[in-house]
DNA sequence: AATAAATGTAATAATATTTGTTACATTTAA
DNA sequence: TTAAATGTAACAAATATTATTACATTTATT
């Protein structure tokens, strides 16, 4: 994860659970973040797709929270864009002769997933509005 | 991290590990690794700056292990080639008039750590010599 | 009905990151 | 002297990430 996803839905999610009752613009979002609106409706349809919030086409549209903030943790908002391992990718050899070259893969399998799990105990407990609280 | 230098560097020690008493070769390393020589060439120079490898140069020159496996932790190792945070990166939206964002990342910031430091203390107590003797 | 303002999304472009490759100077044992 | 190794710079290729353009569609308002 090089990515910025993690820090764009938090953002997003923010933006909503502090301005409930609101439809709020991708436009508008997108200027707080200062990316482009295109990429924060991209990142809303997936929000949307978790059922986490709702979004009004259309003139004075927008989109909105659709869940308490405190039934959303960390480690969802993780999990919605994680694309990788935290330890990386693996080396494709399994092909040599070699005995660790043939069976390094399936050890690291076992440890990646490991420490993924590691960060997710570290987030799981964590909610939205523990984060969102923050900004009072 | 969605690179493969984690990977990389822990087949290196761990083919290092297991032939002790032996100068390995980077290709005969790239061979086991099946990547190029260059790149080993380049991680393993990491590996001396701190001081976990000693390499010879020349004819029948190569790299052994300088330091014992119990002595090095997985978590070492990931901090060598670690180039970003776990939960990815920043946008850059600390100009902009919205209090939310100007202030979401210094709270990123230490989340960022605080989920950093899970993953170091997953890995602390995990040893080189513990993933080596999976392979016996 | 017309208009304005919003979302949805495909297609493409621009950047940045990661990995691979070539080339060659240097080192050292035989 | 030669062969075989490292060290490293420079460049190329491949991926991944982010930004942008364009436009169809939707919906409240007038």
């Amino acid at each position: 994860m090089s990515n910025t996803r993690f820090a764009t839905l938090i953002h997003i999610l923010t933006l909503l659970a502090r301005n409930k009752g609101q439809w709020l613009s991708s436009d508008w979002i997108a200027g707080s973040i200062d990316i482009n609106p295109v990429i924060v409706r991209k990142e809303l349809s997936v929000l949307q797709e978790r059922g986490w919030v709702i979004t009004k086409k259309g003139k004075e549209g927008g989109s909105a929270l659709n869940i308490s903030e405190e039934d959303i943790s960390l480690a969802d908002i993780y999990k919605a864009v994680k694309n990788s391992n935290v330890l990386g990718r693996k080396n494709q050899c399994g092909g040599t002769a070699c005995p660790v070259g043939k069976d390094i893969n399936a050890k690291l399998d076992r440890l990646f997933s490991e420490t993924d799990e590691a960060v997710y105990s570290a987030l799981i407990h964590r909610s939205l509005k523990s984060f969102v609280e923050q900004f009072d």
